[in-house]
RNA sequence: GUCCCUAUCGUCUAGAGGCCUAGGACAAUACCCUUUCACGGUAUGAACCGGGGUUCGAAUCCCCGUGGGGACGCCA
């Protein structure tokens, strides 16, 4: 393997709620790139909003990425635990020149930006205190803390390779003075991405598509601190369901709402993987395969709506491939939940077995096993139209030869029941679905004689004698 | 309003000028398998946003529209 320069990348999502659909998607590139070059992977918290930033939510994100196997190599960092530093960088800038005060206040500000909107310019900070060479600044009001700008370039354009879009060039015109710090001395946002890429030594920086518009000022700030340029990939976002944005009232936003959902994490990761990524016509893939595959230059450029059908189908064939006894596991916590004992019925690792074929998520693969344990009573629908006479005679003999079983196992049972339905003659359908009802409470399952042989001796004859 | 991004089946996508009468997958429909329901298998229908160029040749390149998204904060 090549020693490739060290690929750093890094995750910097703001704590102010869950981990959702998309951010899990950015950090899933993230991750699997650094990983895919033998690089470091960085979890960085952008917690500088702190009126909007919790605890819980930092929680809630460690939570989704531990889910989905998402390991960091370094941080988490903090964003308010390095104002130091931020404060040594503008410090340094305004000795430099490349940053100023300004004493604007809101009202100016706002006023400002109403005329501007008036006159339908784009609404932007018009330099009136950015120092020029032969400007006579005004002297600085009394009792204002000022707030520090970026100096700007006013001219040329800053342009860069987006390895998702493209090449990208924005006119510096376009651009103006950003504040870096408040007046009460907090850096803003976008200066304290720049010293922490900076900082961190971050290569690639992969993020969302809203960023997109913040790019040129962070490179141009990275220019005036003389800093390296990294290399950028923005990722378009990802629609609901139905089309529209992701929100809360209509989606499932939080990854982890997947897991309570019965949504395995290798279903999840493999079609967010899929989800604005392709590798030819590959569609079901391990994360280690993932790895090995991914790179920039397949990731789509345009906005991709998010499927539940196809997360279904996903989910669903990982829990066929999945291990018996970690689905058993998946399945007693739920039914635990449930309040049912998942030792009281069948072995589970058996009951999975049978199962697990025909469940899209694990929630209703817990349905399925749930009869299992707590006996159903067929309703009374069910009983008259499948528990005929000729139904509960032969369910009668059934239960005899049931009993006098000489070994409980699907090579004797199945051949049983098929005697039964000759002795009765009746068609397999006619007893199997009956004997459904009275052991199950429901004329649908898997094949009739795993089912009697999985349920055990004791719970058939029971059930049997409580219906018949 | 200004700037930026974007546009292939219902959905996710392949496609980087001729391999495309556009491929795969989910979903849909039909059939097969079957001891019911599923699973599985097979098959079918379904798309290059519109208009101009460039070229012998365009889904692919350029321009203009249109649609969608984003940004324009002492939010992140």
């Amino acid at each position: 393997m090549t020693a490739s320069t060290s690929v750093r990348t890094r995750f910097a999502p703001s704590p102010t709620g869950y981990l959702h659909i998309g951010g899990a998607r950015t950090a899933l590139f993230a991750w699997a790139y650094a990983r895919r070059h033998g690089g470091q992977f960085i979890l960085r918290i952008e917690d500088t909003d702190i009126e909007r930033s919790t605890p819980q939510a930092v929680q809630a994100i460690l939570d989704g990425m531990r889910w989905l196997g998402l390991t960091h190599d370094e941080g988490p960092f903090y964003q308010t635990q390095r104002m130091a530093r931020y404060r040594e960088v503008i410090a340094q800038m305004l000795a430099a020149g490349t940053a100023y005060h300004c004493y604007t206040s809101k009202e100016e500000l706002d006023a400002l930006r109403a005329e501007q909107e008036a006159r339908k310019e784009k609404p932007r900070y018009d330099g009136r205190w950015r120092p020029e060479p032969g400007k006579v600044l005004p002297p600085p009001p009394a009792g204002v803390a000022p707030v520090v700008r970026f100096r700007n370039p006013t001219a040329g354009v800053v342009a860069w390779d987006d390895q998702v879009k493209g090449r990208i060039e924005i006119s510096n015109a376009e651009l103006d003075d950003f504040v870096i710090a408040r007046a009460d001395g907090t850096p803003t946002y976008n200066f304290c991405v720049v010293v922490d890429d900076w900082d961190m030594g971050i290569t690639h920086v992969i993020r969302g598509d809203d960023h997109v518009n913040n790019t040129p000022r962070q490179i141009n700030v990275l220019a005036a601190l003389g800093a390296a340029v990294p290399a950028y990939a923005h990722l378009s976002m990802i629609l609901g369901d139905d089309g529209q944005k992701l929100s809360k009232r209509r989606n499932s936003v939080a990854v982890t709402d997947y897991d309570e959902r019965g949504y395995l994490p290798e279903a999840m990761l493999n079609y967010l993987a899929r989800l604005g990524w392709s590798h030819g016509d590959d569609e079901i893939f391990s994360l280690e395969q993932f790895v090995q595959w991914f790179d920039l230059d397949h990731i789509t450029a345009s906005a991709a709506q998010f499927n539940t059908e196809k997360l279904d189908w996903l989910n669903a064939h990982y829990i066929k491939s999945a291990d018996d006894g970690r689905l058993a596991g998946e399945v007693a916590s739920r039914l635990a939940r449930r309040g049912i004992d998942p030792e009281a019925g069948p072995p589970l690792e058996r009951a999975v077995a049978l199962y697990k074929d025909r469940a899209t998520n694990l929630n209703e693969l817990a349905d399925a096993i749930e009869p299992l344990i707590v006996f159903v009573h067929p309703s009374p629908e069910l009983l008259a139209t499948h528990l005929t006479d000729a139904a509960r005679a032969a369910l009668k003999t059934l239960r005899e030869r049931f009993a006098a079983a000489a070994d409980w196992q699907k090579i004797v049972l199945g051949p049983a029941i098929k005697e039964t339905c000759t002795a009765h003659g009746l068609k397999m359908p006619q007893v199997a679905i009956p004997l459904r009802v009275a052991l199950l409470g429901q004329p649908q399952s898997p094949a009739i004689d795993a089912v009697v042989e999985v349920l055990g001796r004791e719970r058939v004859l029971e059930r049997l004698d409580r219906v018949l």
